[in-house]
DNA sequence: TAATTTGTTAACAGTTTTGTTAATAAAAGA
DNA sequence: TCTTTTATTAACAAAACTGTTAACAAATTA
């Protein structure tokens, strides 16, 4: 009679991504998984041999949408540098709006799992390499303009992944302190992304001597 | 013949901090604990009734710990406020250095058990609240001796702990992408000083418009 | 030194969680 | 339609952990 509906898979995926990125690999439960996917825990196991599988899955599509998210942020080239950084900064932030619980997931998991490394090593570095030196290049050219400040470009890189994670990483904790409910606040978010551009482009702004 | 030495209890204190910093309350093993701590597990069962126990122990003092580093470093009220806020950023930071694995610790158990809110809530909030008042105060009088650029307090907190927290918390990552490794580098972490306080001055300087 | 408290071990009990299997139903292919 | 493959369930096995207990040793105290 019911059909056999392939979106099963589908569904356990989608409940397992939930859970993993809840409560990350130690804390979650395939029997939990499946009872909110609405099927027998077995299920589970037939599709995805084991809860090291299952997890594998939904972490490389993390990775793959972290790294396409900082990816997209540097291409156009015609514009002065302050102002493609502004932009960078500003489709970074959106990003990791939308996805606000990968960035906690991912550090997390590295770090209680180093061995988890080397599945990430090879995505990010790679990526990572061609993404500093076209940054560096960059800047080293609108400093000759005397356009922006010196600045080595994994500082910048840096400063500028501190200050657009972390307040999405200490959400909970700063809900705690203040007692503020952050999701319903999108006025809070935009002001922080502002401040956030603010921030760089004062950093990179020649000091007047 | 042996004698009966009760500083296992601390060596199973010390053990369990260990664990619980490096995997997490999930992650952590009593057995795992116990085999660390040289003694049976029984015995930690003896000490510490519960993991749970044991765990709010471990809690406890790295909650105050983390409390304190941000604690002292508004106390002077001589100097101006640019100076007095780069040394609250540099002494915060080494707290921060000395205890690196602590930020993501309490963000990673605050995710994943937000029960655990109502312990950090009230040793949090009612501290936050007096250092935000006083931030406030402090930077409307140096805004209005034209000092500093206009700031709200808990923006100004927030860009201070995203720069100096996040880079320790997204260690493991960084060294998987760049293969560096951080620990025997103490030179990177001094810039990275250096760049946090520079990128706050500037946030503050006024503009000259 | 006798009695009591404190520390320690080993063995075990209970639970939770992951993973397997055998039986069966549905779908697809021939 | 007969066979084979795929999907699904329930029941079960195995492992991993946490927590308990009973017996005993060492230290303390009276």
């Amino acid at each position: 009679m019911t059909k056999h509906q392939n979106n099963k898979e589908q569904t356990i995926l989608a409940a397992a991504k939930e859970e993993f990125l809840d409560k990350g690999y130690d804390g979650a439960r395939t029997t939990s998984i499946a009872r909110n996917a609405g099927v027998t825990h077995a299920m589970l196991h037939y599709y995805f041999k084991t809860k090291e599988q299952l997890f594998e899955r939904i972490f490389h599509e993390t990775i793959g949408m972290l790294v396409e998210g900082i990816l997209e942020v540097f291409t156009q080239t015609e514009k002065p540098f302050k102002e493609r950084m502004a932009e960078a900064l500003d489709i970074h932030f959106e990003v990791i709006r939308q996805n606000p619980r990968l960035p906690l997931f991912m550090i997390r998991e590295v770090a209680s799992r180093p061995e988890r490394f080397a599945v990430i090593k090879n995505v990010i570095s790679s990526f990572a390499g061609n993404l500093l030196a076209t940054m560096q290049h960059d800047i080293d050219q609108a400093v000759s303009n005397s356009e922006i400040s010196h600045i080595d470009a994994t500082t910048l890189l840096l400063d500028m992944v501190s200050l657009n994670v972390f307040p999405f990483i200490v959400k909970p904790v700063f809900e705690a302190a203040t007692g503020l409910d952050l999701n319903a606040d999108s006025k809070f978010w935009d002001i922080r992304k502002q401040e956030n551009i603010e921030l760089i482009m004062r950093r990179l702004t020649p000091s007047q001597t």
